[in-house]
DNA sequence: CTGTTAGCGCATTCAA
DNA sequence: TTGAATGCGCTAACAG
């Protein structure tokens, strides 16, 4: 930023001090060893000369970067902005830096992005990414040494902590929701196979299933995560069952973003929802309430997952490790107007 | 990270050279003046150790830590999203990383942020705040060597470029639209004073209606850019003019968050948009078009202003500089469903 | 309570 | 083409 700014030597030498001093003097650690009256020099030496303490070098000799690296599937889904912001709101008090870090393309990426931080030094990771092939890299990052938090994500056996909402009794409720209106014919339009958040979504959609024999599971479509992947699939879904007859009534989408392309797909069509179909979203991203109709979905309190991933990561870097556990947070079913009794 | 990576001295050890050597055959610049043989022996070891290098202790030695602090106002604000993701669109491929962060609550935080930043020694700074009275602050950063660039936002007199939308075309394109609907009575609904893109918009407002005498501008209301703030000041406006016939027809407000708070208000009362109120946004959010009804209002090439603004700043950072200079991204009215002729 | 000494890991100048 | 030496700015032993 600015070449030229003063170094802890300058410090020390307007004090009449020893750089040493200077430092013990700005450390709110070490400054009650000094003289009340040293530091007040100290500091006064710093304010006149504009020191700005180098948190390169200090890292360097720390061998800390107060740093952590937060690692995102997707910045314009909107549900990480609340993650992001509660991530914030523990490790900028604590004194920590997050590098955010959006992976946009995937895999490759991902890669990327971990060599990136890791040559940065981050002291810990926050991974909401969702991949679910990364198990085994997870163990590996893990006998590196690697402190990390996984948020919005299951993993399969983690050896970190995992922070996220309760996917399977979101669906439970969604789908019990959907039954107790009348619909006996019922969609899941899910995201890509291999996403943690898909298979476990999609596990509690198939035992819901199991155990509801008089409701029909007509299909099951697969698609990209964002509106334009779920107005294909509902297309596609639409397109599948051209009588009305044999029509699911209802859909649960993988998150709100395809039940917005859902909703999308019935507009063009010339449908109605909730008259027509019932859809029901995952995550109650910002603004789901505010969709034409207001989206009936899984309240997932995704701040919350970012205050609470923060918080076990600062534990494991302070040393108060708690190493794998899991952290389920309740749902909660917020009805409004994208679903009701099917027609007839 | 990991406590225990290997280092530049590890490598060399391996390879049976010297560190500088092992400098030289990890950095591209510097590859061409060594052997093939030995650049191969040493990359060879590298990846046999699993070697990271070490950015802190590189950022140390060079002066240069690759990273920008990119601030901004509010994550939760969805207009930001697309502008950071502009931003690391450029960034990352340049090798550098978006440091970015987010000040909630004003001033204090904002220089609790510059200072954090400074001491992380960041190259650059890309600014997305608002607050009109720092333009001194500016030059004083200016005079200090500071690279940066500000985005989505004017000010008085820059010694940094300016990145930002037409504010003055998009409100004049707004009342246009309004006043050839047939709308003889609209207010402008602002957001705090002191934030240069409320008094940029203001002034074209301003202007416009000297220029439309035909035309009754009633009122000006101000608070914060959110939804709660634009449902609060449209309630004001509601409860102060309580005959229908002296009420404005129309609203153009200072962003959609703010819109959508107006059209919020509006609901509660049991008021229709558009038919009792029109309502023109700013911005073109994300999903604003899914509103109901969707926003009519002025589109700011948000992930554009992102592109360029971080463009400009690695010009600077390569000492191609572009000193201040201001870039002026025409804007385009999206007219929706919120705006209609004034009832009667 | 304060000074001395040492070295974190790397890039770079100067020799060879 | 490679090796040797130096120091970026800081904190943390260890003395005194």
């Amino acid at each position: 930023m600015s070449r030229l700014s003063a170094t802890i030597d300058d410090v020390a030498r307007v004090a009449g001090v020893h750089r040493s001093t200077v430092s013990r003097a700005l450390n709110p650690q070490t400054q009650v060893k000094l003289s009340p009256e040293t530091t007040r020099r100290v500091q006064q030496a710093a304010r006149k000369l504009g020191y700005v303490p180098n948190a390169v070098a200090r890292g360097l000799r720390t061998n800390e970067s107060m740093s952590v690296g937060v690692v995102i599937p997707d910045i314009l889904n909107p549900i990480f902005p609340p993650i992001i912001s509660g991530i914030d709101s523990i490790l900028r008090p604590a004194g920590y830096t997050a590098l955010v870090t959006d992976i946009q393309g995937g895999q490759n990426a991902y890669e990327a992005a971990l060599a990136s931080l890791r040559q940065r030094r981050v002291d810990g990771l926050i991974l909401a990414t969702a991949h679910l092939d990364d198990g085994e890299s997870f163990h590996r990052l893990h006998e590196q040494g690697v402190r990390a938090v996984l948020v919005n994500r299951a993993a399969a056996s983690s050896p970190f902590p995992l922070v996220h909402g309760d996917d399977t009794g979101g669906m439970r409720a969604a789908l019990d929701h959907l039954a107790t209106l009348g619909h006996v014919r019922i969609a899941h339009l899910h995201g890509p196979e291999g996403l943690s958040t898909t298979e476990g979504r999609r596990a509690a959609f198939d035992e819901w299933s199991r155990q509801h024999p008089e409701v029909t599971v007509t299909a099951s479509y697969c698609g990209p995560l964002t509106a334009e992947g779920g107005q294909e699939i509902m297309d596609a879904l639409l397109d599948a069952s051209t009588e009305a007859q044999s029509r699911p009534t209802a859909v649960v989408t993988g998150n709100d973003l395809m039940a917005l392309g859902a909703l999308r797909s019935l507009r063009v069509r010339g449908l109605h929802c909730p008259e027509d179909m019932s859809i029901v979203g995952f995550n109650d991203m910002p603004f789901a309430d505010e969709f034409s109709p207001p989206l009936t979905t899984v309240r997932v309190p995704l701040r919350q997952l970012g205050v609470e991933s923060a918080r076990l990561l600062v534990q494991q870097l302070h040393g108060e490790g708690s190493g794998a556990m899991e952290l389920t947070f309740p749902v909660t079913l917020m009805v409004r107007g994208s679903t009701a009794p099917p027609r007839g």
